[in-house]
DNA sequence: AACGCGGGGGT
DNA sequence: ACCCCAGCGTT
């Protein structure tokens, strides 16, 4: 029907209005031609799970160090992992470092360009493959993402926050796509920004929301309809992963081989939960490959 | 479908 | 203290 193109059609035109105007100015973005696919892919594994804020040191030392998948791929898997520094997930480093060789080897050194091929890429998923074909290629397809998703269960469906993914969200975004490309990328980007700054999950500034006269769940009087969540994930503190970072701090740090029981004391610093947690979390790390054990001590792959 | 995987920032 | 985050591969 024609109201509800003519709708979609200010929703675009306003959001994409208010991210020329106010979108943070960060390294990865800019038209296609503008920005290199690679710092695309960097980013985009950089960011799976890690906020902007972080990020941005350590992109621009990777760029600078490694400006193409090719330079990467000829340096050890362990300076990527050192290099990743605090981001968390440091299997993502070895991931993009063994993605970073398959383009080499297999793709002429050339990020691709289709989903598909892009999939086939290790730690490329769903998310990381639409977006970097619509963000490094400019290609016409819907990017959906953590932040996405809530803006379209706010705005579209009524709803305090989105539930578990679906594929139906792929949908919603492409009903919403404006049918030039250009216009598509700014508004994929700008979906994403939006979750990010304003309409966040927590405390949602609807006050700067470009979008708020037409969301529905502004409009229903903010109901507390949220569909259930998958059970939280279990504390920080005391947990395997913080043991593992532990160990994993003190690897990055290293330039000869750590002890194994260099390793377990740093891995019981601050208290364990208990007794096998060091031994359990060092032996984890070399079967994950974020470690490489050598007579006795270990160092990074 | 559920799980494990870092670490920091916001409330 | 708890929730959240530009997700992914494995089971």
């Amino acid at each position: 029907m024609a109201g509800e193109a003519e709708r979609r059609h200010e929703i675009h035109r306003a959001l994409n209005a208010w991210f020329a105007r106010q979108a943070r100015e960060l390294p990865w973005r800019g038209a296609p031609g503008e920005v290199e696919p690679w710092f695309v892919l960097v980013s985009e594994f950089m960011l799976q799970q890690t906020q902007v804020e972080r990020v941005l040191p350590r992109f621009l030392e990777w760029v600078e160090r490694w400006p193409h998948p090719s330079a990467l791929a000829a340096d050890a898997p362990g300076e990527a992992v050192r290099a990743w520094g605090r981001l968390g997930y440091p299997r993502r480093a070895l991931w993009l470092h063994r993605a970073a060789t398959e383009i080499a080897q297999d793709h002429g050194d050339i990020v691709p360009r289709d989903i598909e091929t892009l999939l086939g890429l290790t730690g490329v998923g769903p998310y990381t493959a639409r977006a970097v074909t619509a963000f490094a290629y400019g290609e016409r397809h819907p990017v959906v993402d953590t932040n996405t998703r809530r803006v379209i269960a706010r705005l579209v469906h009524g709803l305090a926050a989105a539930g578990p993914p679906r594929t139906g969200d792929l949908d919603d975004m492409a009903e919403l796509l404006p049918e030039r490309p250009e216009d598509a990328r700014v508004f994929n980007a700008a979906a994403m920004e939006l979750g990010a700054v304003v309409c966040t999950a927590r405390a949602p500034r609807c006050g700067a929301c470009p979008l708020a006269q037409w969301c529905e769940w502004r409009g229903a009087g903010y109901p507390d309809n949220a569909p259930a969540r998958r059970p939280t994930q279990a504390a920080f503190a005391g947990s395997d992963r913080q043991v593992r970072g532990r160990i994993m701090a003190l690897l990055r740090g290293a330039t000869e081989p750590v002890p194994r029981s260099a390793a377990i004391a740093a891995a019981a610093e601050g208290g364990v939960r208990d007794e096998a947690q060091p031994v359990r979390a060092l032996d984890s790390l070399v079967a994950d490959g974020l470690l490489i054990e050598v007579d006795g001590d270990y160092r990074l792959p």
